[in-house]
DNA sequence: GGCTGGTTCAAACGATCGTTTGAGCATACG
DNA sequence: CGTATGCTCAAACGATCGTTTGAACCAGCC
């Protein structure tokens, strides 16, 4: 069905896009190996001679995006983390808005699915190969919602990340695939849906 | 790993409590028949005698619980649907609480699981069966919003259901996992849920 | 008893899975 | 030139997949 994926770059490259394109469609035991380096249009072998195993090569896809989209939020969060004017808003789109970033920077949509895959699959090699690598991550925007939320317990304010996660996670999978409307131009459709996103997790996050 | 579940029962409903758990734990296409009908304790021709096919078997996983639990939430929402004194709480409380009640009965809290593996996969024929029916539940669910929240366009109101769709999904399927205080009995615990689901929900909703 | 329809069983079907192998090819360096 | 080194290739490995088959079993009914 999905013929050649990039039929530029090295064997490395075009083994991941593709990777990602049918984990995103199939899941990670959906989609075969035959399958993949058929539309990558490299050899079966390749796989395992790059990347040692299938499950290496997922853990190299979520590598590949997840450093450089972390990297980013943290960027963001570093310049306003601590300051007395930052607000809920900011926070959240130091969060966000790299996410909607990378949705529209190459096949970078197809990525926030197979991360919304990773999120529901309970797969504990999976989840702590996440953990270890990006929790740090999550611990850090946690710290900043507790400074900006005093009045919330610990457990209140867990709650509701947990919550704005899933719903985030949920909304940012489906971001890059609905059909826009030709009108909107890419950068204003990011934007509302910015801020549909921000405003949306901002009442979730701190109402009484 | 995992042995005989329900040794009691008809062969159809072990198939179908099994196929609930592993599903839950692997996924679709990581549960093999074979495992499945052996933590079941039937043979392996069982399903394709039974249910036709491994598919048909995911679709009645499906249907067993959704039925009642869709019933529920109908029944539930046509005794405030309407009525000028009914609150935002009152019709989210009658979507989610049926699920939480069914996530405290049997094993039920594993298919809150796969429901939501189903949602993060975007398989067309599993779309497509849930859609065709229960696609009818959403929509009566999506009318009251809209009588509630008239200030909100259309798209406005979608965005935001969406966003509280995919919260409730992710909460509910981690529902019942979680290690519960000893002190704290189970139906306090299903309470304290509701009450966290519904108040983030009607924020989310409602906000300005 | 004999027969029937529903159910279970071990065994096998062809297909496909992830992985490994060893030969072949290219480029670079002595 | 010779020979390493990095990579690609077709082919095969054993394992496992969903499904099918045909015999065996077992109630209930004539």
């Amino acid at each position: 069905m999905t013929l050649l994926v990039n039929s530029s770059g090295s064997t490395k490259d075009r083994i991941l896009g593709a990777a990602e394109l049918l984990f995103a469609q199939r899941g990670f035991d959906g989609a075969s190996l035959r399958q993949l380096t058929a539309a990558a249009g490299v050899n079966l072998a390749a796989v395992n001679y790059h990347f040692g195993s299938k499950e290496k090569l997922v853990e190299e896809v979520f590598r590949r995006r997840l450093d450089a989209l972390n990297a980013r939020r943290l960027e963001a969060l570093a310049k306003i983390a601590g300051a007395p004017e930052t607000t809920l808003e900011d926070v959240l789109a130091a969060y966000i808005r790299p996410a909607l970033d990378l949705s529209h920077e190459d096949s970078g949509s197809l990525f926030m699915r197979v991360l919304a895959r990773a999120f529901a699959e309970h797969d504990d090699t999976l989840r702590q190969f996440l953990s270890e690598n990006y929790g740090h991550v999550m611990r850090q925007f946690t710290a900043e919602f507790a400074r900006l939320l005093p009045q919330l317990s610990r457990q209140e304010l867990y709650w509701r990340i947990d919550l704005v996660t899933g719903a985030l996670t949920h909304a940012m999978s489906g971001f890059g695939m609905i059909q826009r409307k030709h009108d909107v131009s890419e950068l204003a459709h990011r934007e509302q849906t910015a801020q549909h996103l921000i405003r949306f997790s901002v009442a979730g996050l701190s109402h009484p």
